[in-house]
RNA sequence: GGUGCCAUGGCCGAGUGGCUAGGCAUCGGUCUGCAAAACCGCGUACGGCGGUUCGAAUCCGCCUGGCACCUCCA
């Protein structure tokens, strides 16, 4: 494979349902917008999936030197439990339930999410704006969506004529939805709602007296509709035709449907070229969700708190175990399965030390093995090949398991350096460092046992003292040093701290 | 009911017409004071029944089982 078919990069788009091959609007930037999460709750697992996969997909878009300006928002209104435009905000009625003010709910949450995110290593998006914080540009929106004759005012509430809209353009496209088919058997409207029909969405909603989040517009006190605010904010950063959106596959419909109806009905035009969705983490088979009860926070796995869980799963294990199937699949969450994970990062972090140390020794004796070299190649390639085949990380990562071997094989001795050839043992190296630490974003973690390992070393040198073995008592002190920690000797005895000078 | 998706060796999980995916576990070997790690070797897995084909896990049909969306969910 030559260099530049590394670049061949196929995408799978939903819109299509076919994979397509990547070809950027306006090279060499890329545009994509991530539904982010609606802030009212703690991150679970679910969210760390679409988080890892298009932090994994941002990663390798700037390994690919595209300059990529990524969009993930936070939702922080407008999002209604219950259905069908009714029931309160889910952050308004969080607040209610502790008694602050929804943007303390807010605050928290984000922060929260925040923490778990760097906690998997997932790179902060290049601009992550708030629902609340757009809320002229929502409105903005929807005076054009009127002007364009697909939204219509009701009570002083504004809603999107999915009917009429649908009869110039095409509803339900991503979702594979048909119209006729949902207005079947639902009920007469009359009366019971503002609504003209049922598969109408709210663009705009009237607050009632109690609701406290509520902002000032040309219909009335109310607030924005869940939808929207992805659609005003993709449109104000990334303009009316961006690369990539992506997102969960349970927000295919309504979310990006009625996303795609608005901004079209606005810029006249379609959205994103590429539309990317992450499949699900199952339980045992069954999905994971509010409404089954059985979501396991991130908070509760990095702890092992939660009665599903055995022991805690650390943020690089739980990293690891979902770049180990492809994003489109579903991921069934068993012990054994992050058990396993578990075992198999820790080997390829001894590998990672190992490439950071291994020196290529020129050996005149030994003759280049040409076929060992190009093995190297091919693993390499194979790399290559499995993320241009729509990000699989699981191909990547098998490639990066026969790198591994030979990375091992090299220091164990079994295959001498100078048997690949300096070229190929750079590439051996720099491709599996490379690829671990800034594609697939793993890192290595402090291990728990680091301060009892330390412990260890403090006990010795106080036994060294004990008998006045003052070469090893100094050799101790200057090794710690180095790695920043000084021994210090006090009258109840020896104590370590971190080096201050 | 409508619309989709999936069934791969003990477990997880790639693969979409012929060429060893990979990880974890198990077993045998090399190495080793012991151990661990590492390396080498070992698994004739593709839900069932038919069909297409020189050849199918991979295409088609039927059946069985499971899941998802259609309501909030990443």
């Amino acid at each position: 494979m030559q260099p530049d078919l590394r670049k061949q990069l196929k995408v799978y788009n939903t819109l299509s349902r076919k994979k397509e091959l990547f070809q950027a609007i306006n090279p060499p930037f890329v545009g994509m917008y991530v539904c982010g999460p609606t802030v009212y709750g703690d991150a679970h697992l679910g969210h760390a999936r679409p988080a890892i996969t298009f932090d994994v997909i941002f990663r390798y878009f700037k390994h690919q030197d595209y300059k990529v300006r990524y969009v993930r928002n936070i939702t922080d209104v407008g999002h209604l439990v219950g259905d069908a435009d009714e029931g309160e905000d889910k952050i308004a009625k969080k607040a209610k339930l502790e008694q602050i003010e929804p943007m303390e709910v807010v605050q928290h949450y984000t922060d929260r999410y925040h923490r778990d995110m760097a906690a998997l290593n997932v790179l902060p998006p290049s601009i992550e704006p708030r629902a609340t914080g757009h809320i002229i540009e929502q409105i903005e929106m929807i005076e054009k969506i009127i002007e364009s004759g697909y939204a219509y005012e009701s009570n002083g509430s504004v809603y999107f004529d999915v009917v009429k809209y649908n009869e110039d353009k095409e509803y339900g496209a991503l979702s594979g939805r048909n119209i006729d088919e949902m207005l079947e058997g639902t009920r007469n409207l009359d009366g019971v709602s503002d609504k003209k029909n049922q598969v109408d969405f709210a663009l705009w909603k009237k607050a009632e007296p109690e609701h406290i989040m509520r902002w000032n517009s040309p219909w009335s006190d109310g607030f924005p509709g869940w939808h929207l605010e992805c659609s005003a904010m993709s449109r104000k950063y990334l303009g009316d035709h961006f690369d990539i959106h992506g997102g969960g596959m349970d927000l295919k419909f309504p979310h990006h449907e009625a996303e795609i109806a608005q901004s079209h009905a606005c810029n006249h035009v379609e959205p994103a070229k590429y539309w990317l969705h992450n499949n699900l983490i199952t339980i045992n088979g069954q999905k994971m969700g509010k409404s089954l009860g059985n979501f396991i926070t991130l908070e509760e796995l990095f702890e092992g708190k939660h009665e599903l869980l055995e022991e805690a799963y650390s943020p690089m294990t739980i990293r690891f175990f979902i770049l180990q199937a492809q994003y489109r699949s579903t991921l069934d969450f068993s012990n054994d399965a992050l058990k396993a994970a578990r075992k198999g990062y820790r080997k390829v972090m001894n590998g990672l030390r190992l490439a950071k140390s291994l020196e290529y020794k020129a050996d005149d004796s030994i003759e280049v093995n040409e076929k060992q070299a190009k093995n190297i190649e091919s693993i390499v390639n194979s790399i290559y090949r499995g993320m241009n085949d729509d990000f699989n990380t699981a191909v990547a990562m098998a490639g990066i398991f026969n790198l591994l071997k030979k990375i091992n094989a090299v220091h164990s001795g079994n295959i001498p350096a100078a048997q690949l050839g300096e070229q190929a043992f750079n590439d051996m190296i720099s491709n599996y460092i490379t690829f671990i630490e800034d594609v697939l974003g793993l890192k290595e973690e402090t291990p728990d046992h680091f301060f009892q390992a330390l412990d260890y070393i403090i006990q010795d040198y106080s036994a060294a003292k004990e008998v006045r073995d003052y070469n090893k008592v100094d050799a101790i002190r200057a090794k710690l040093k180095d790695m920043g920690v000084v021994v210090k000797d006090t009258k109840t005895g020896v104590e370590w701290a971190y080096d201050e000078a």
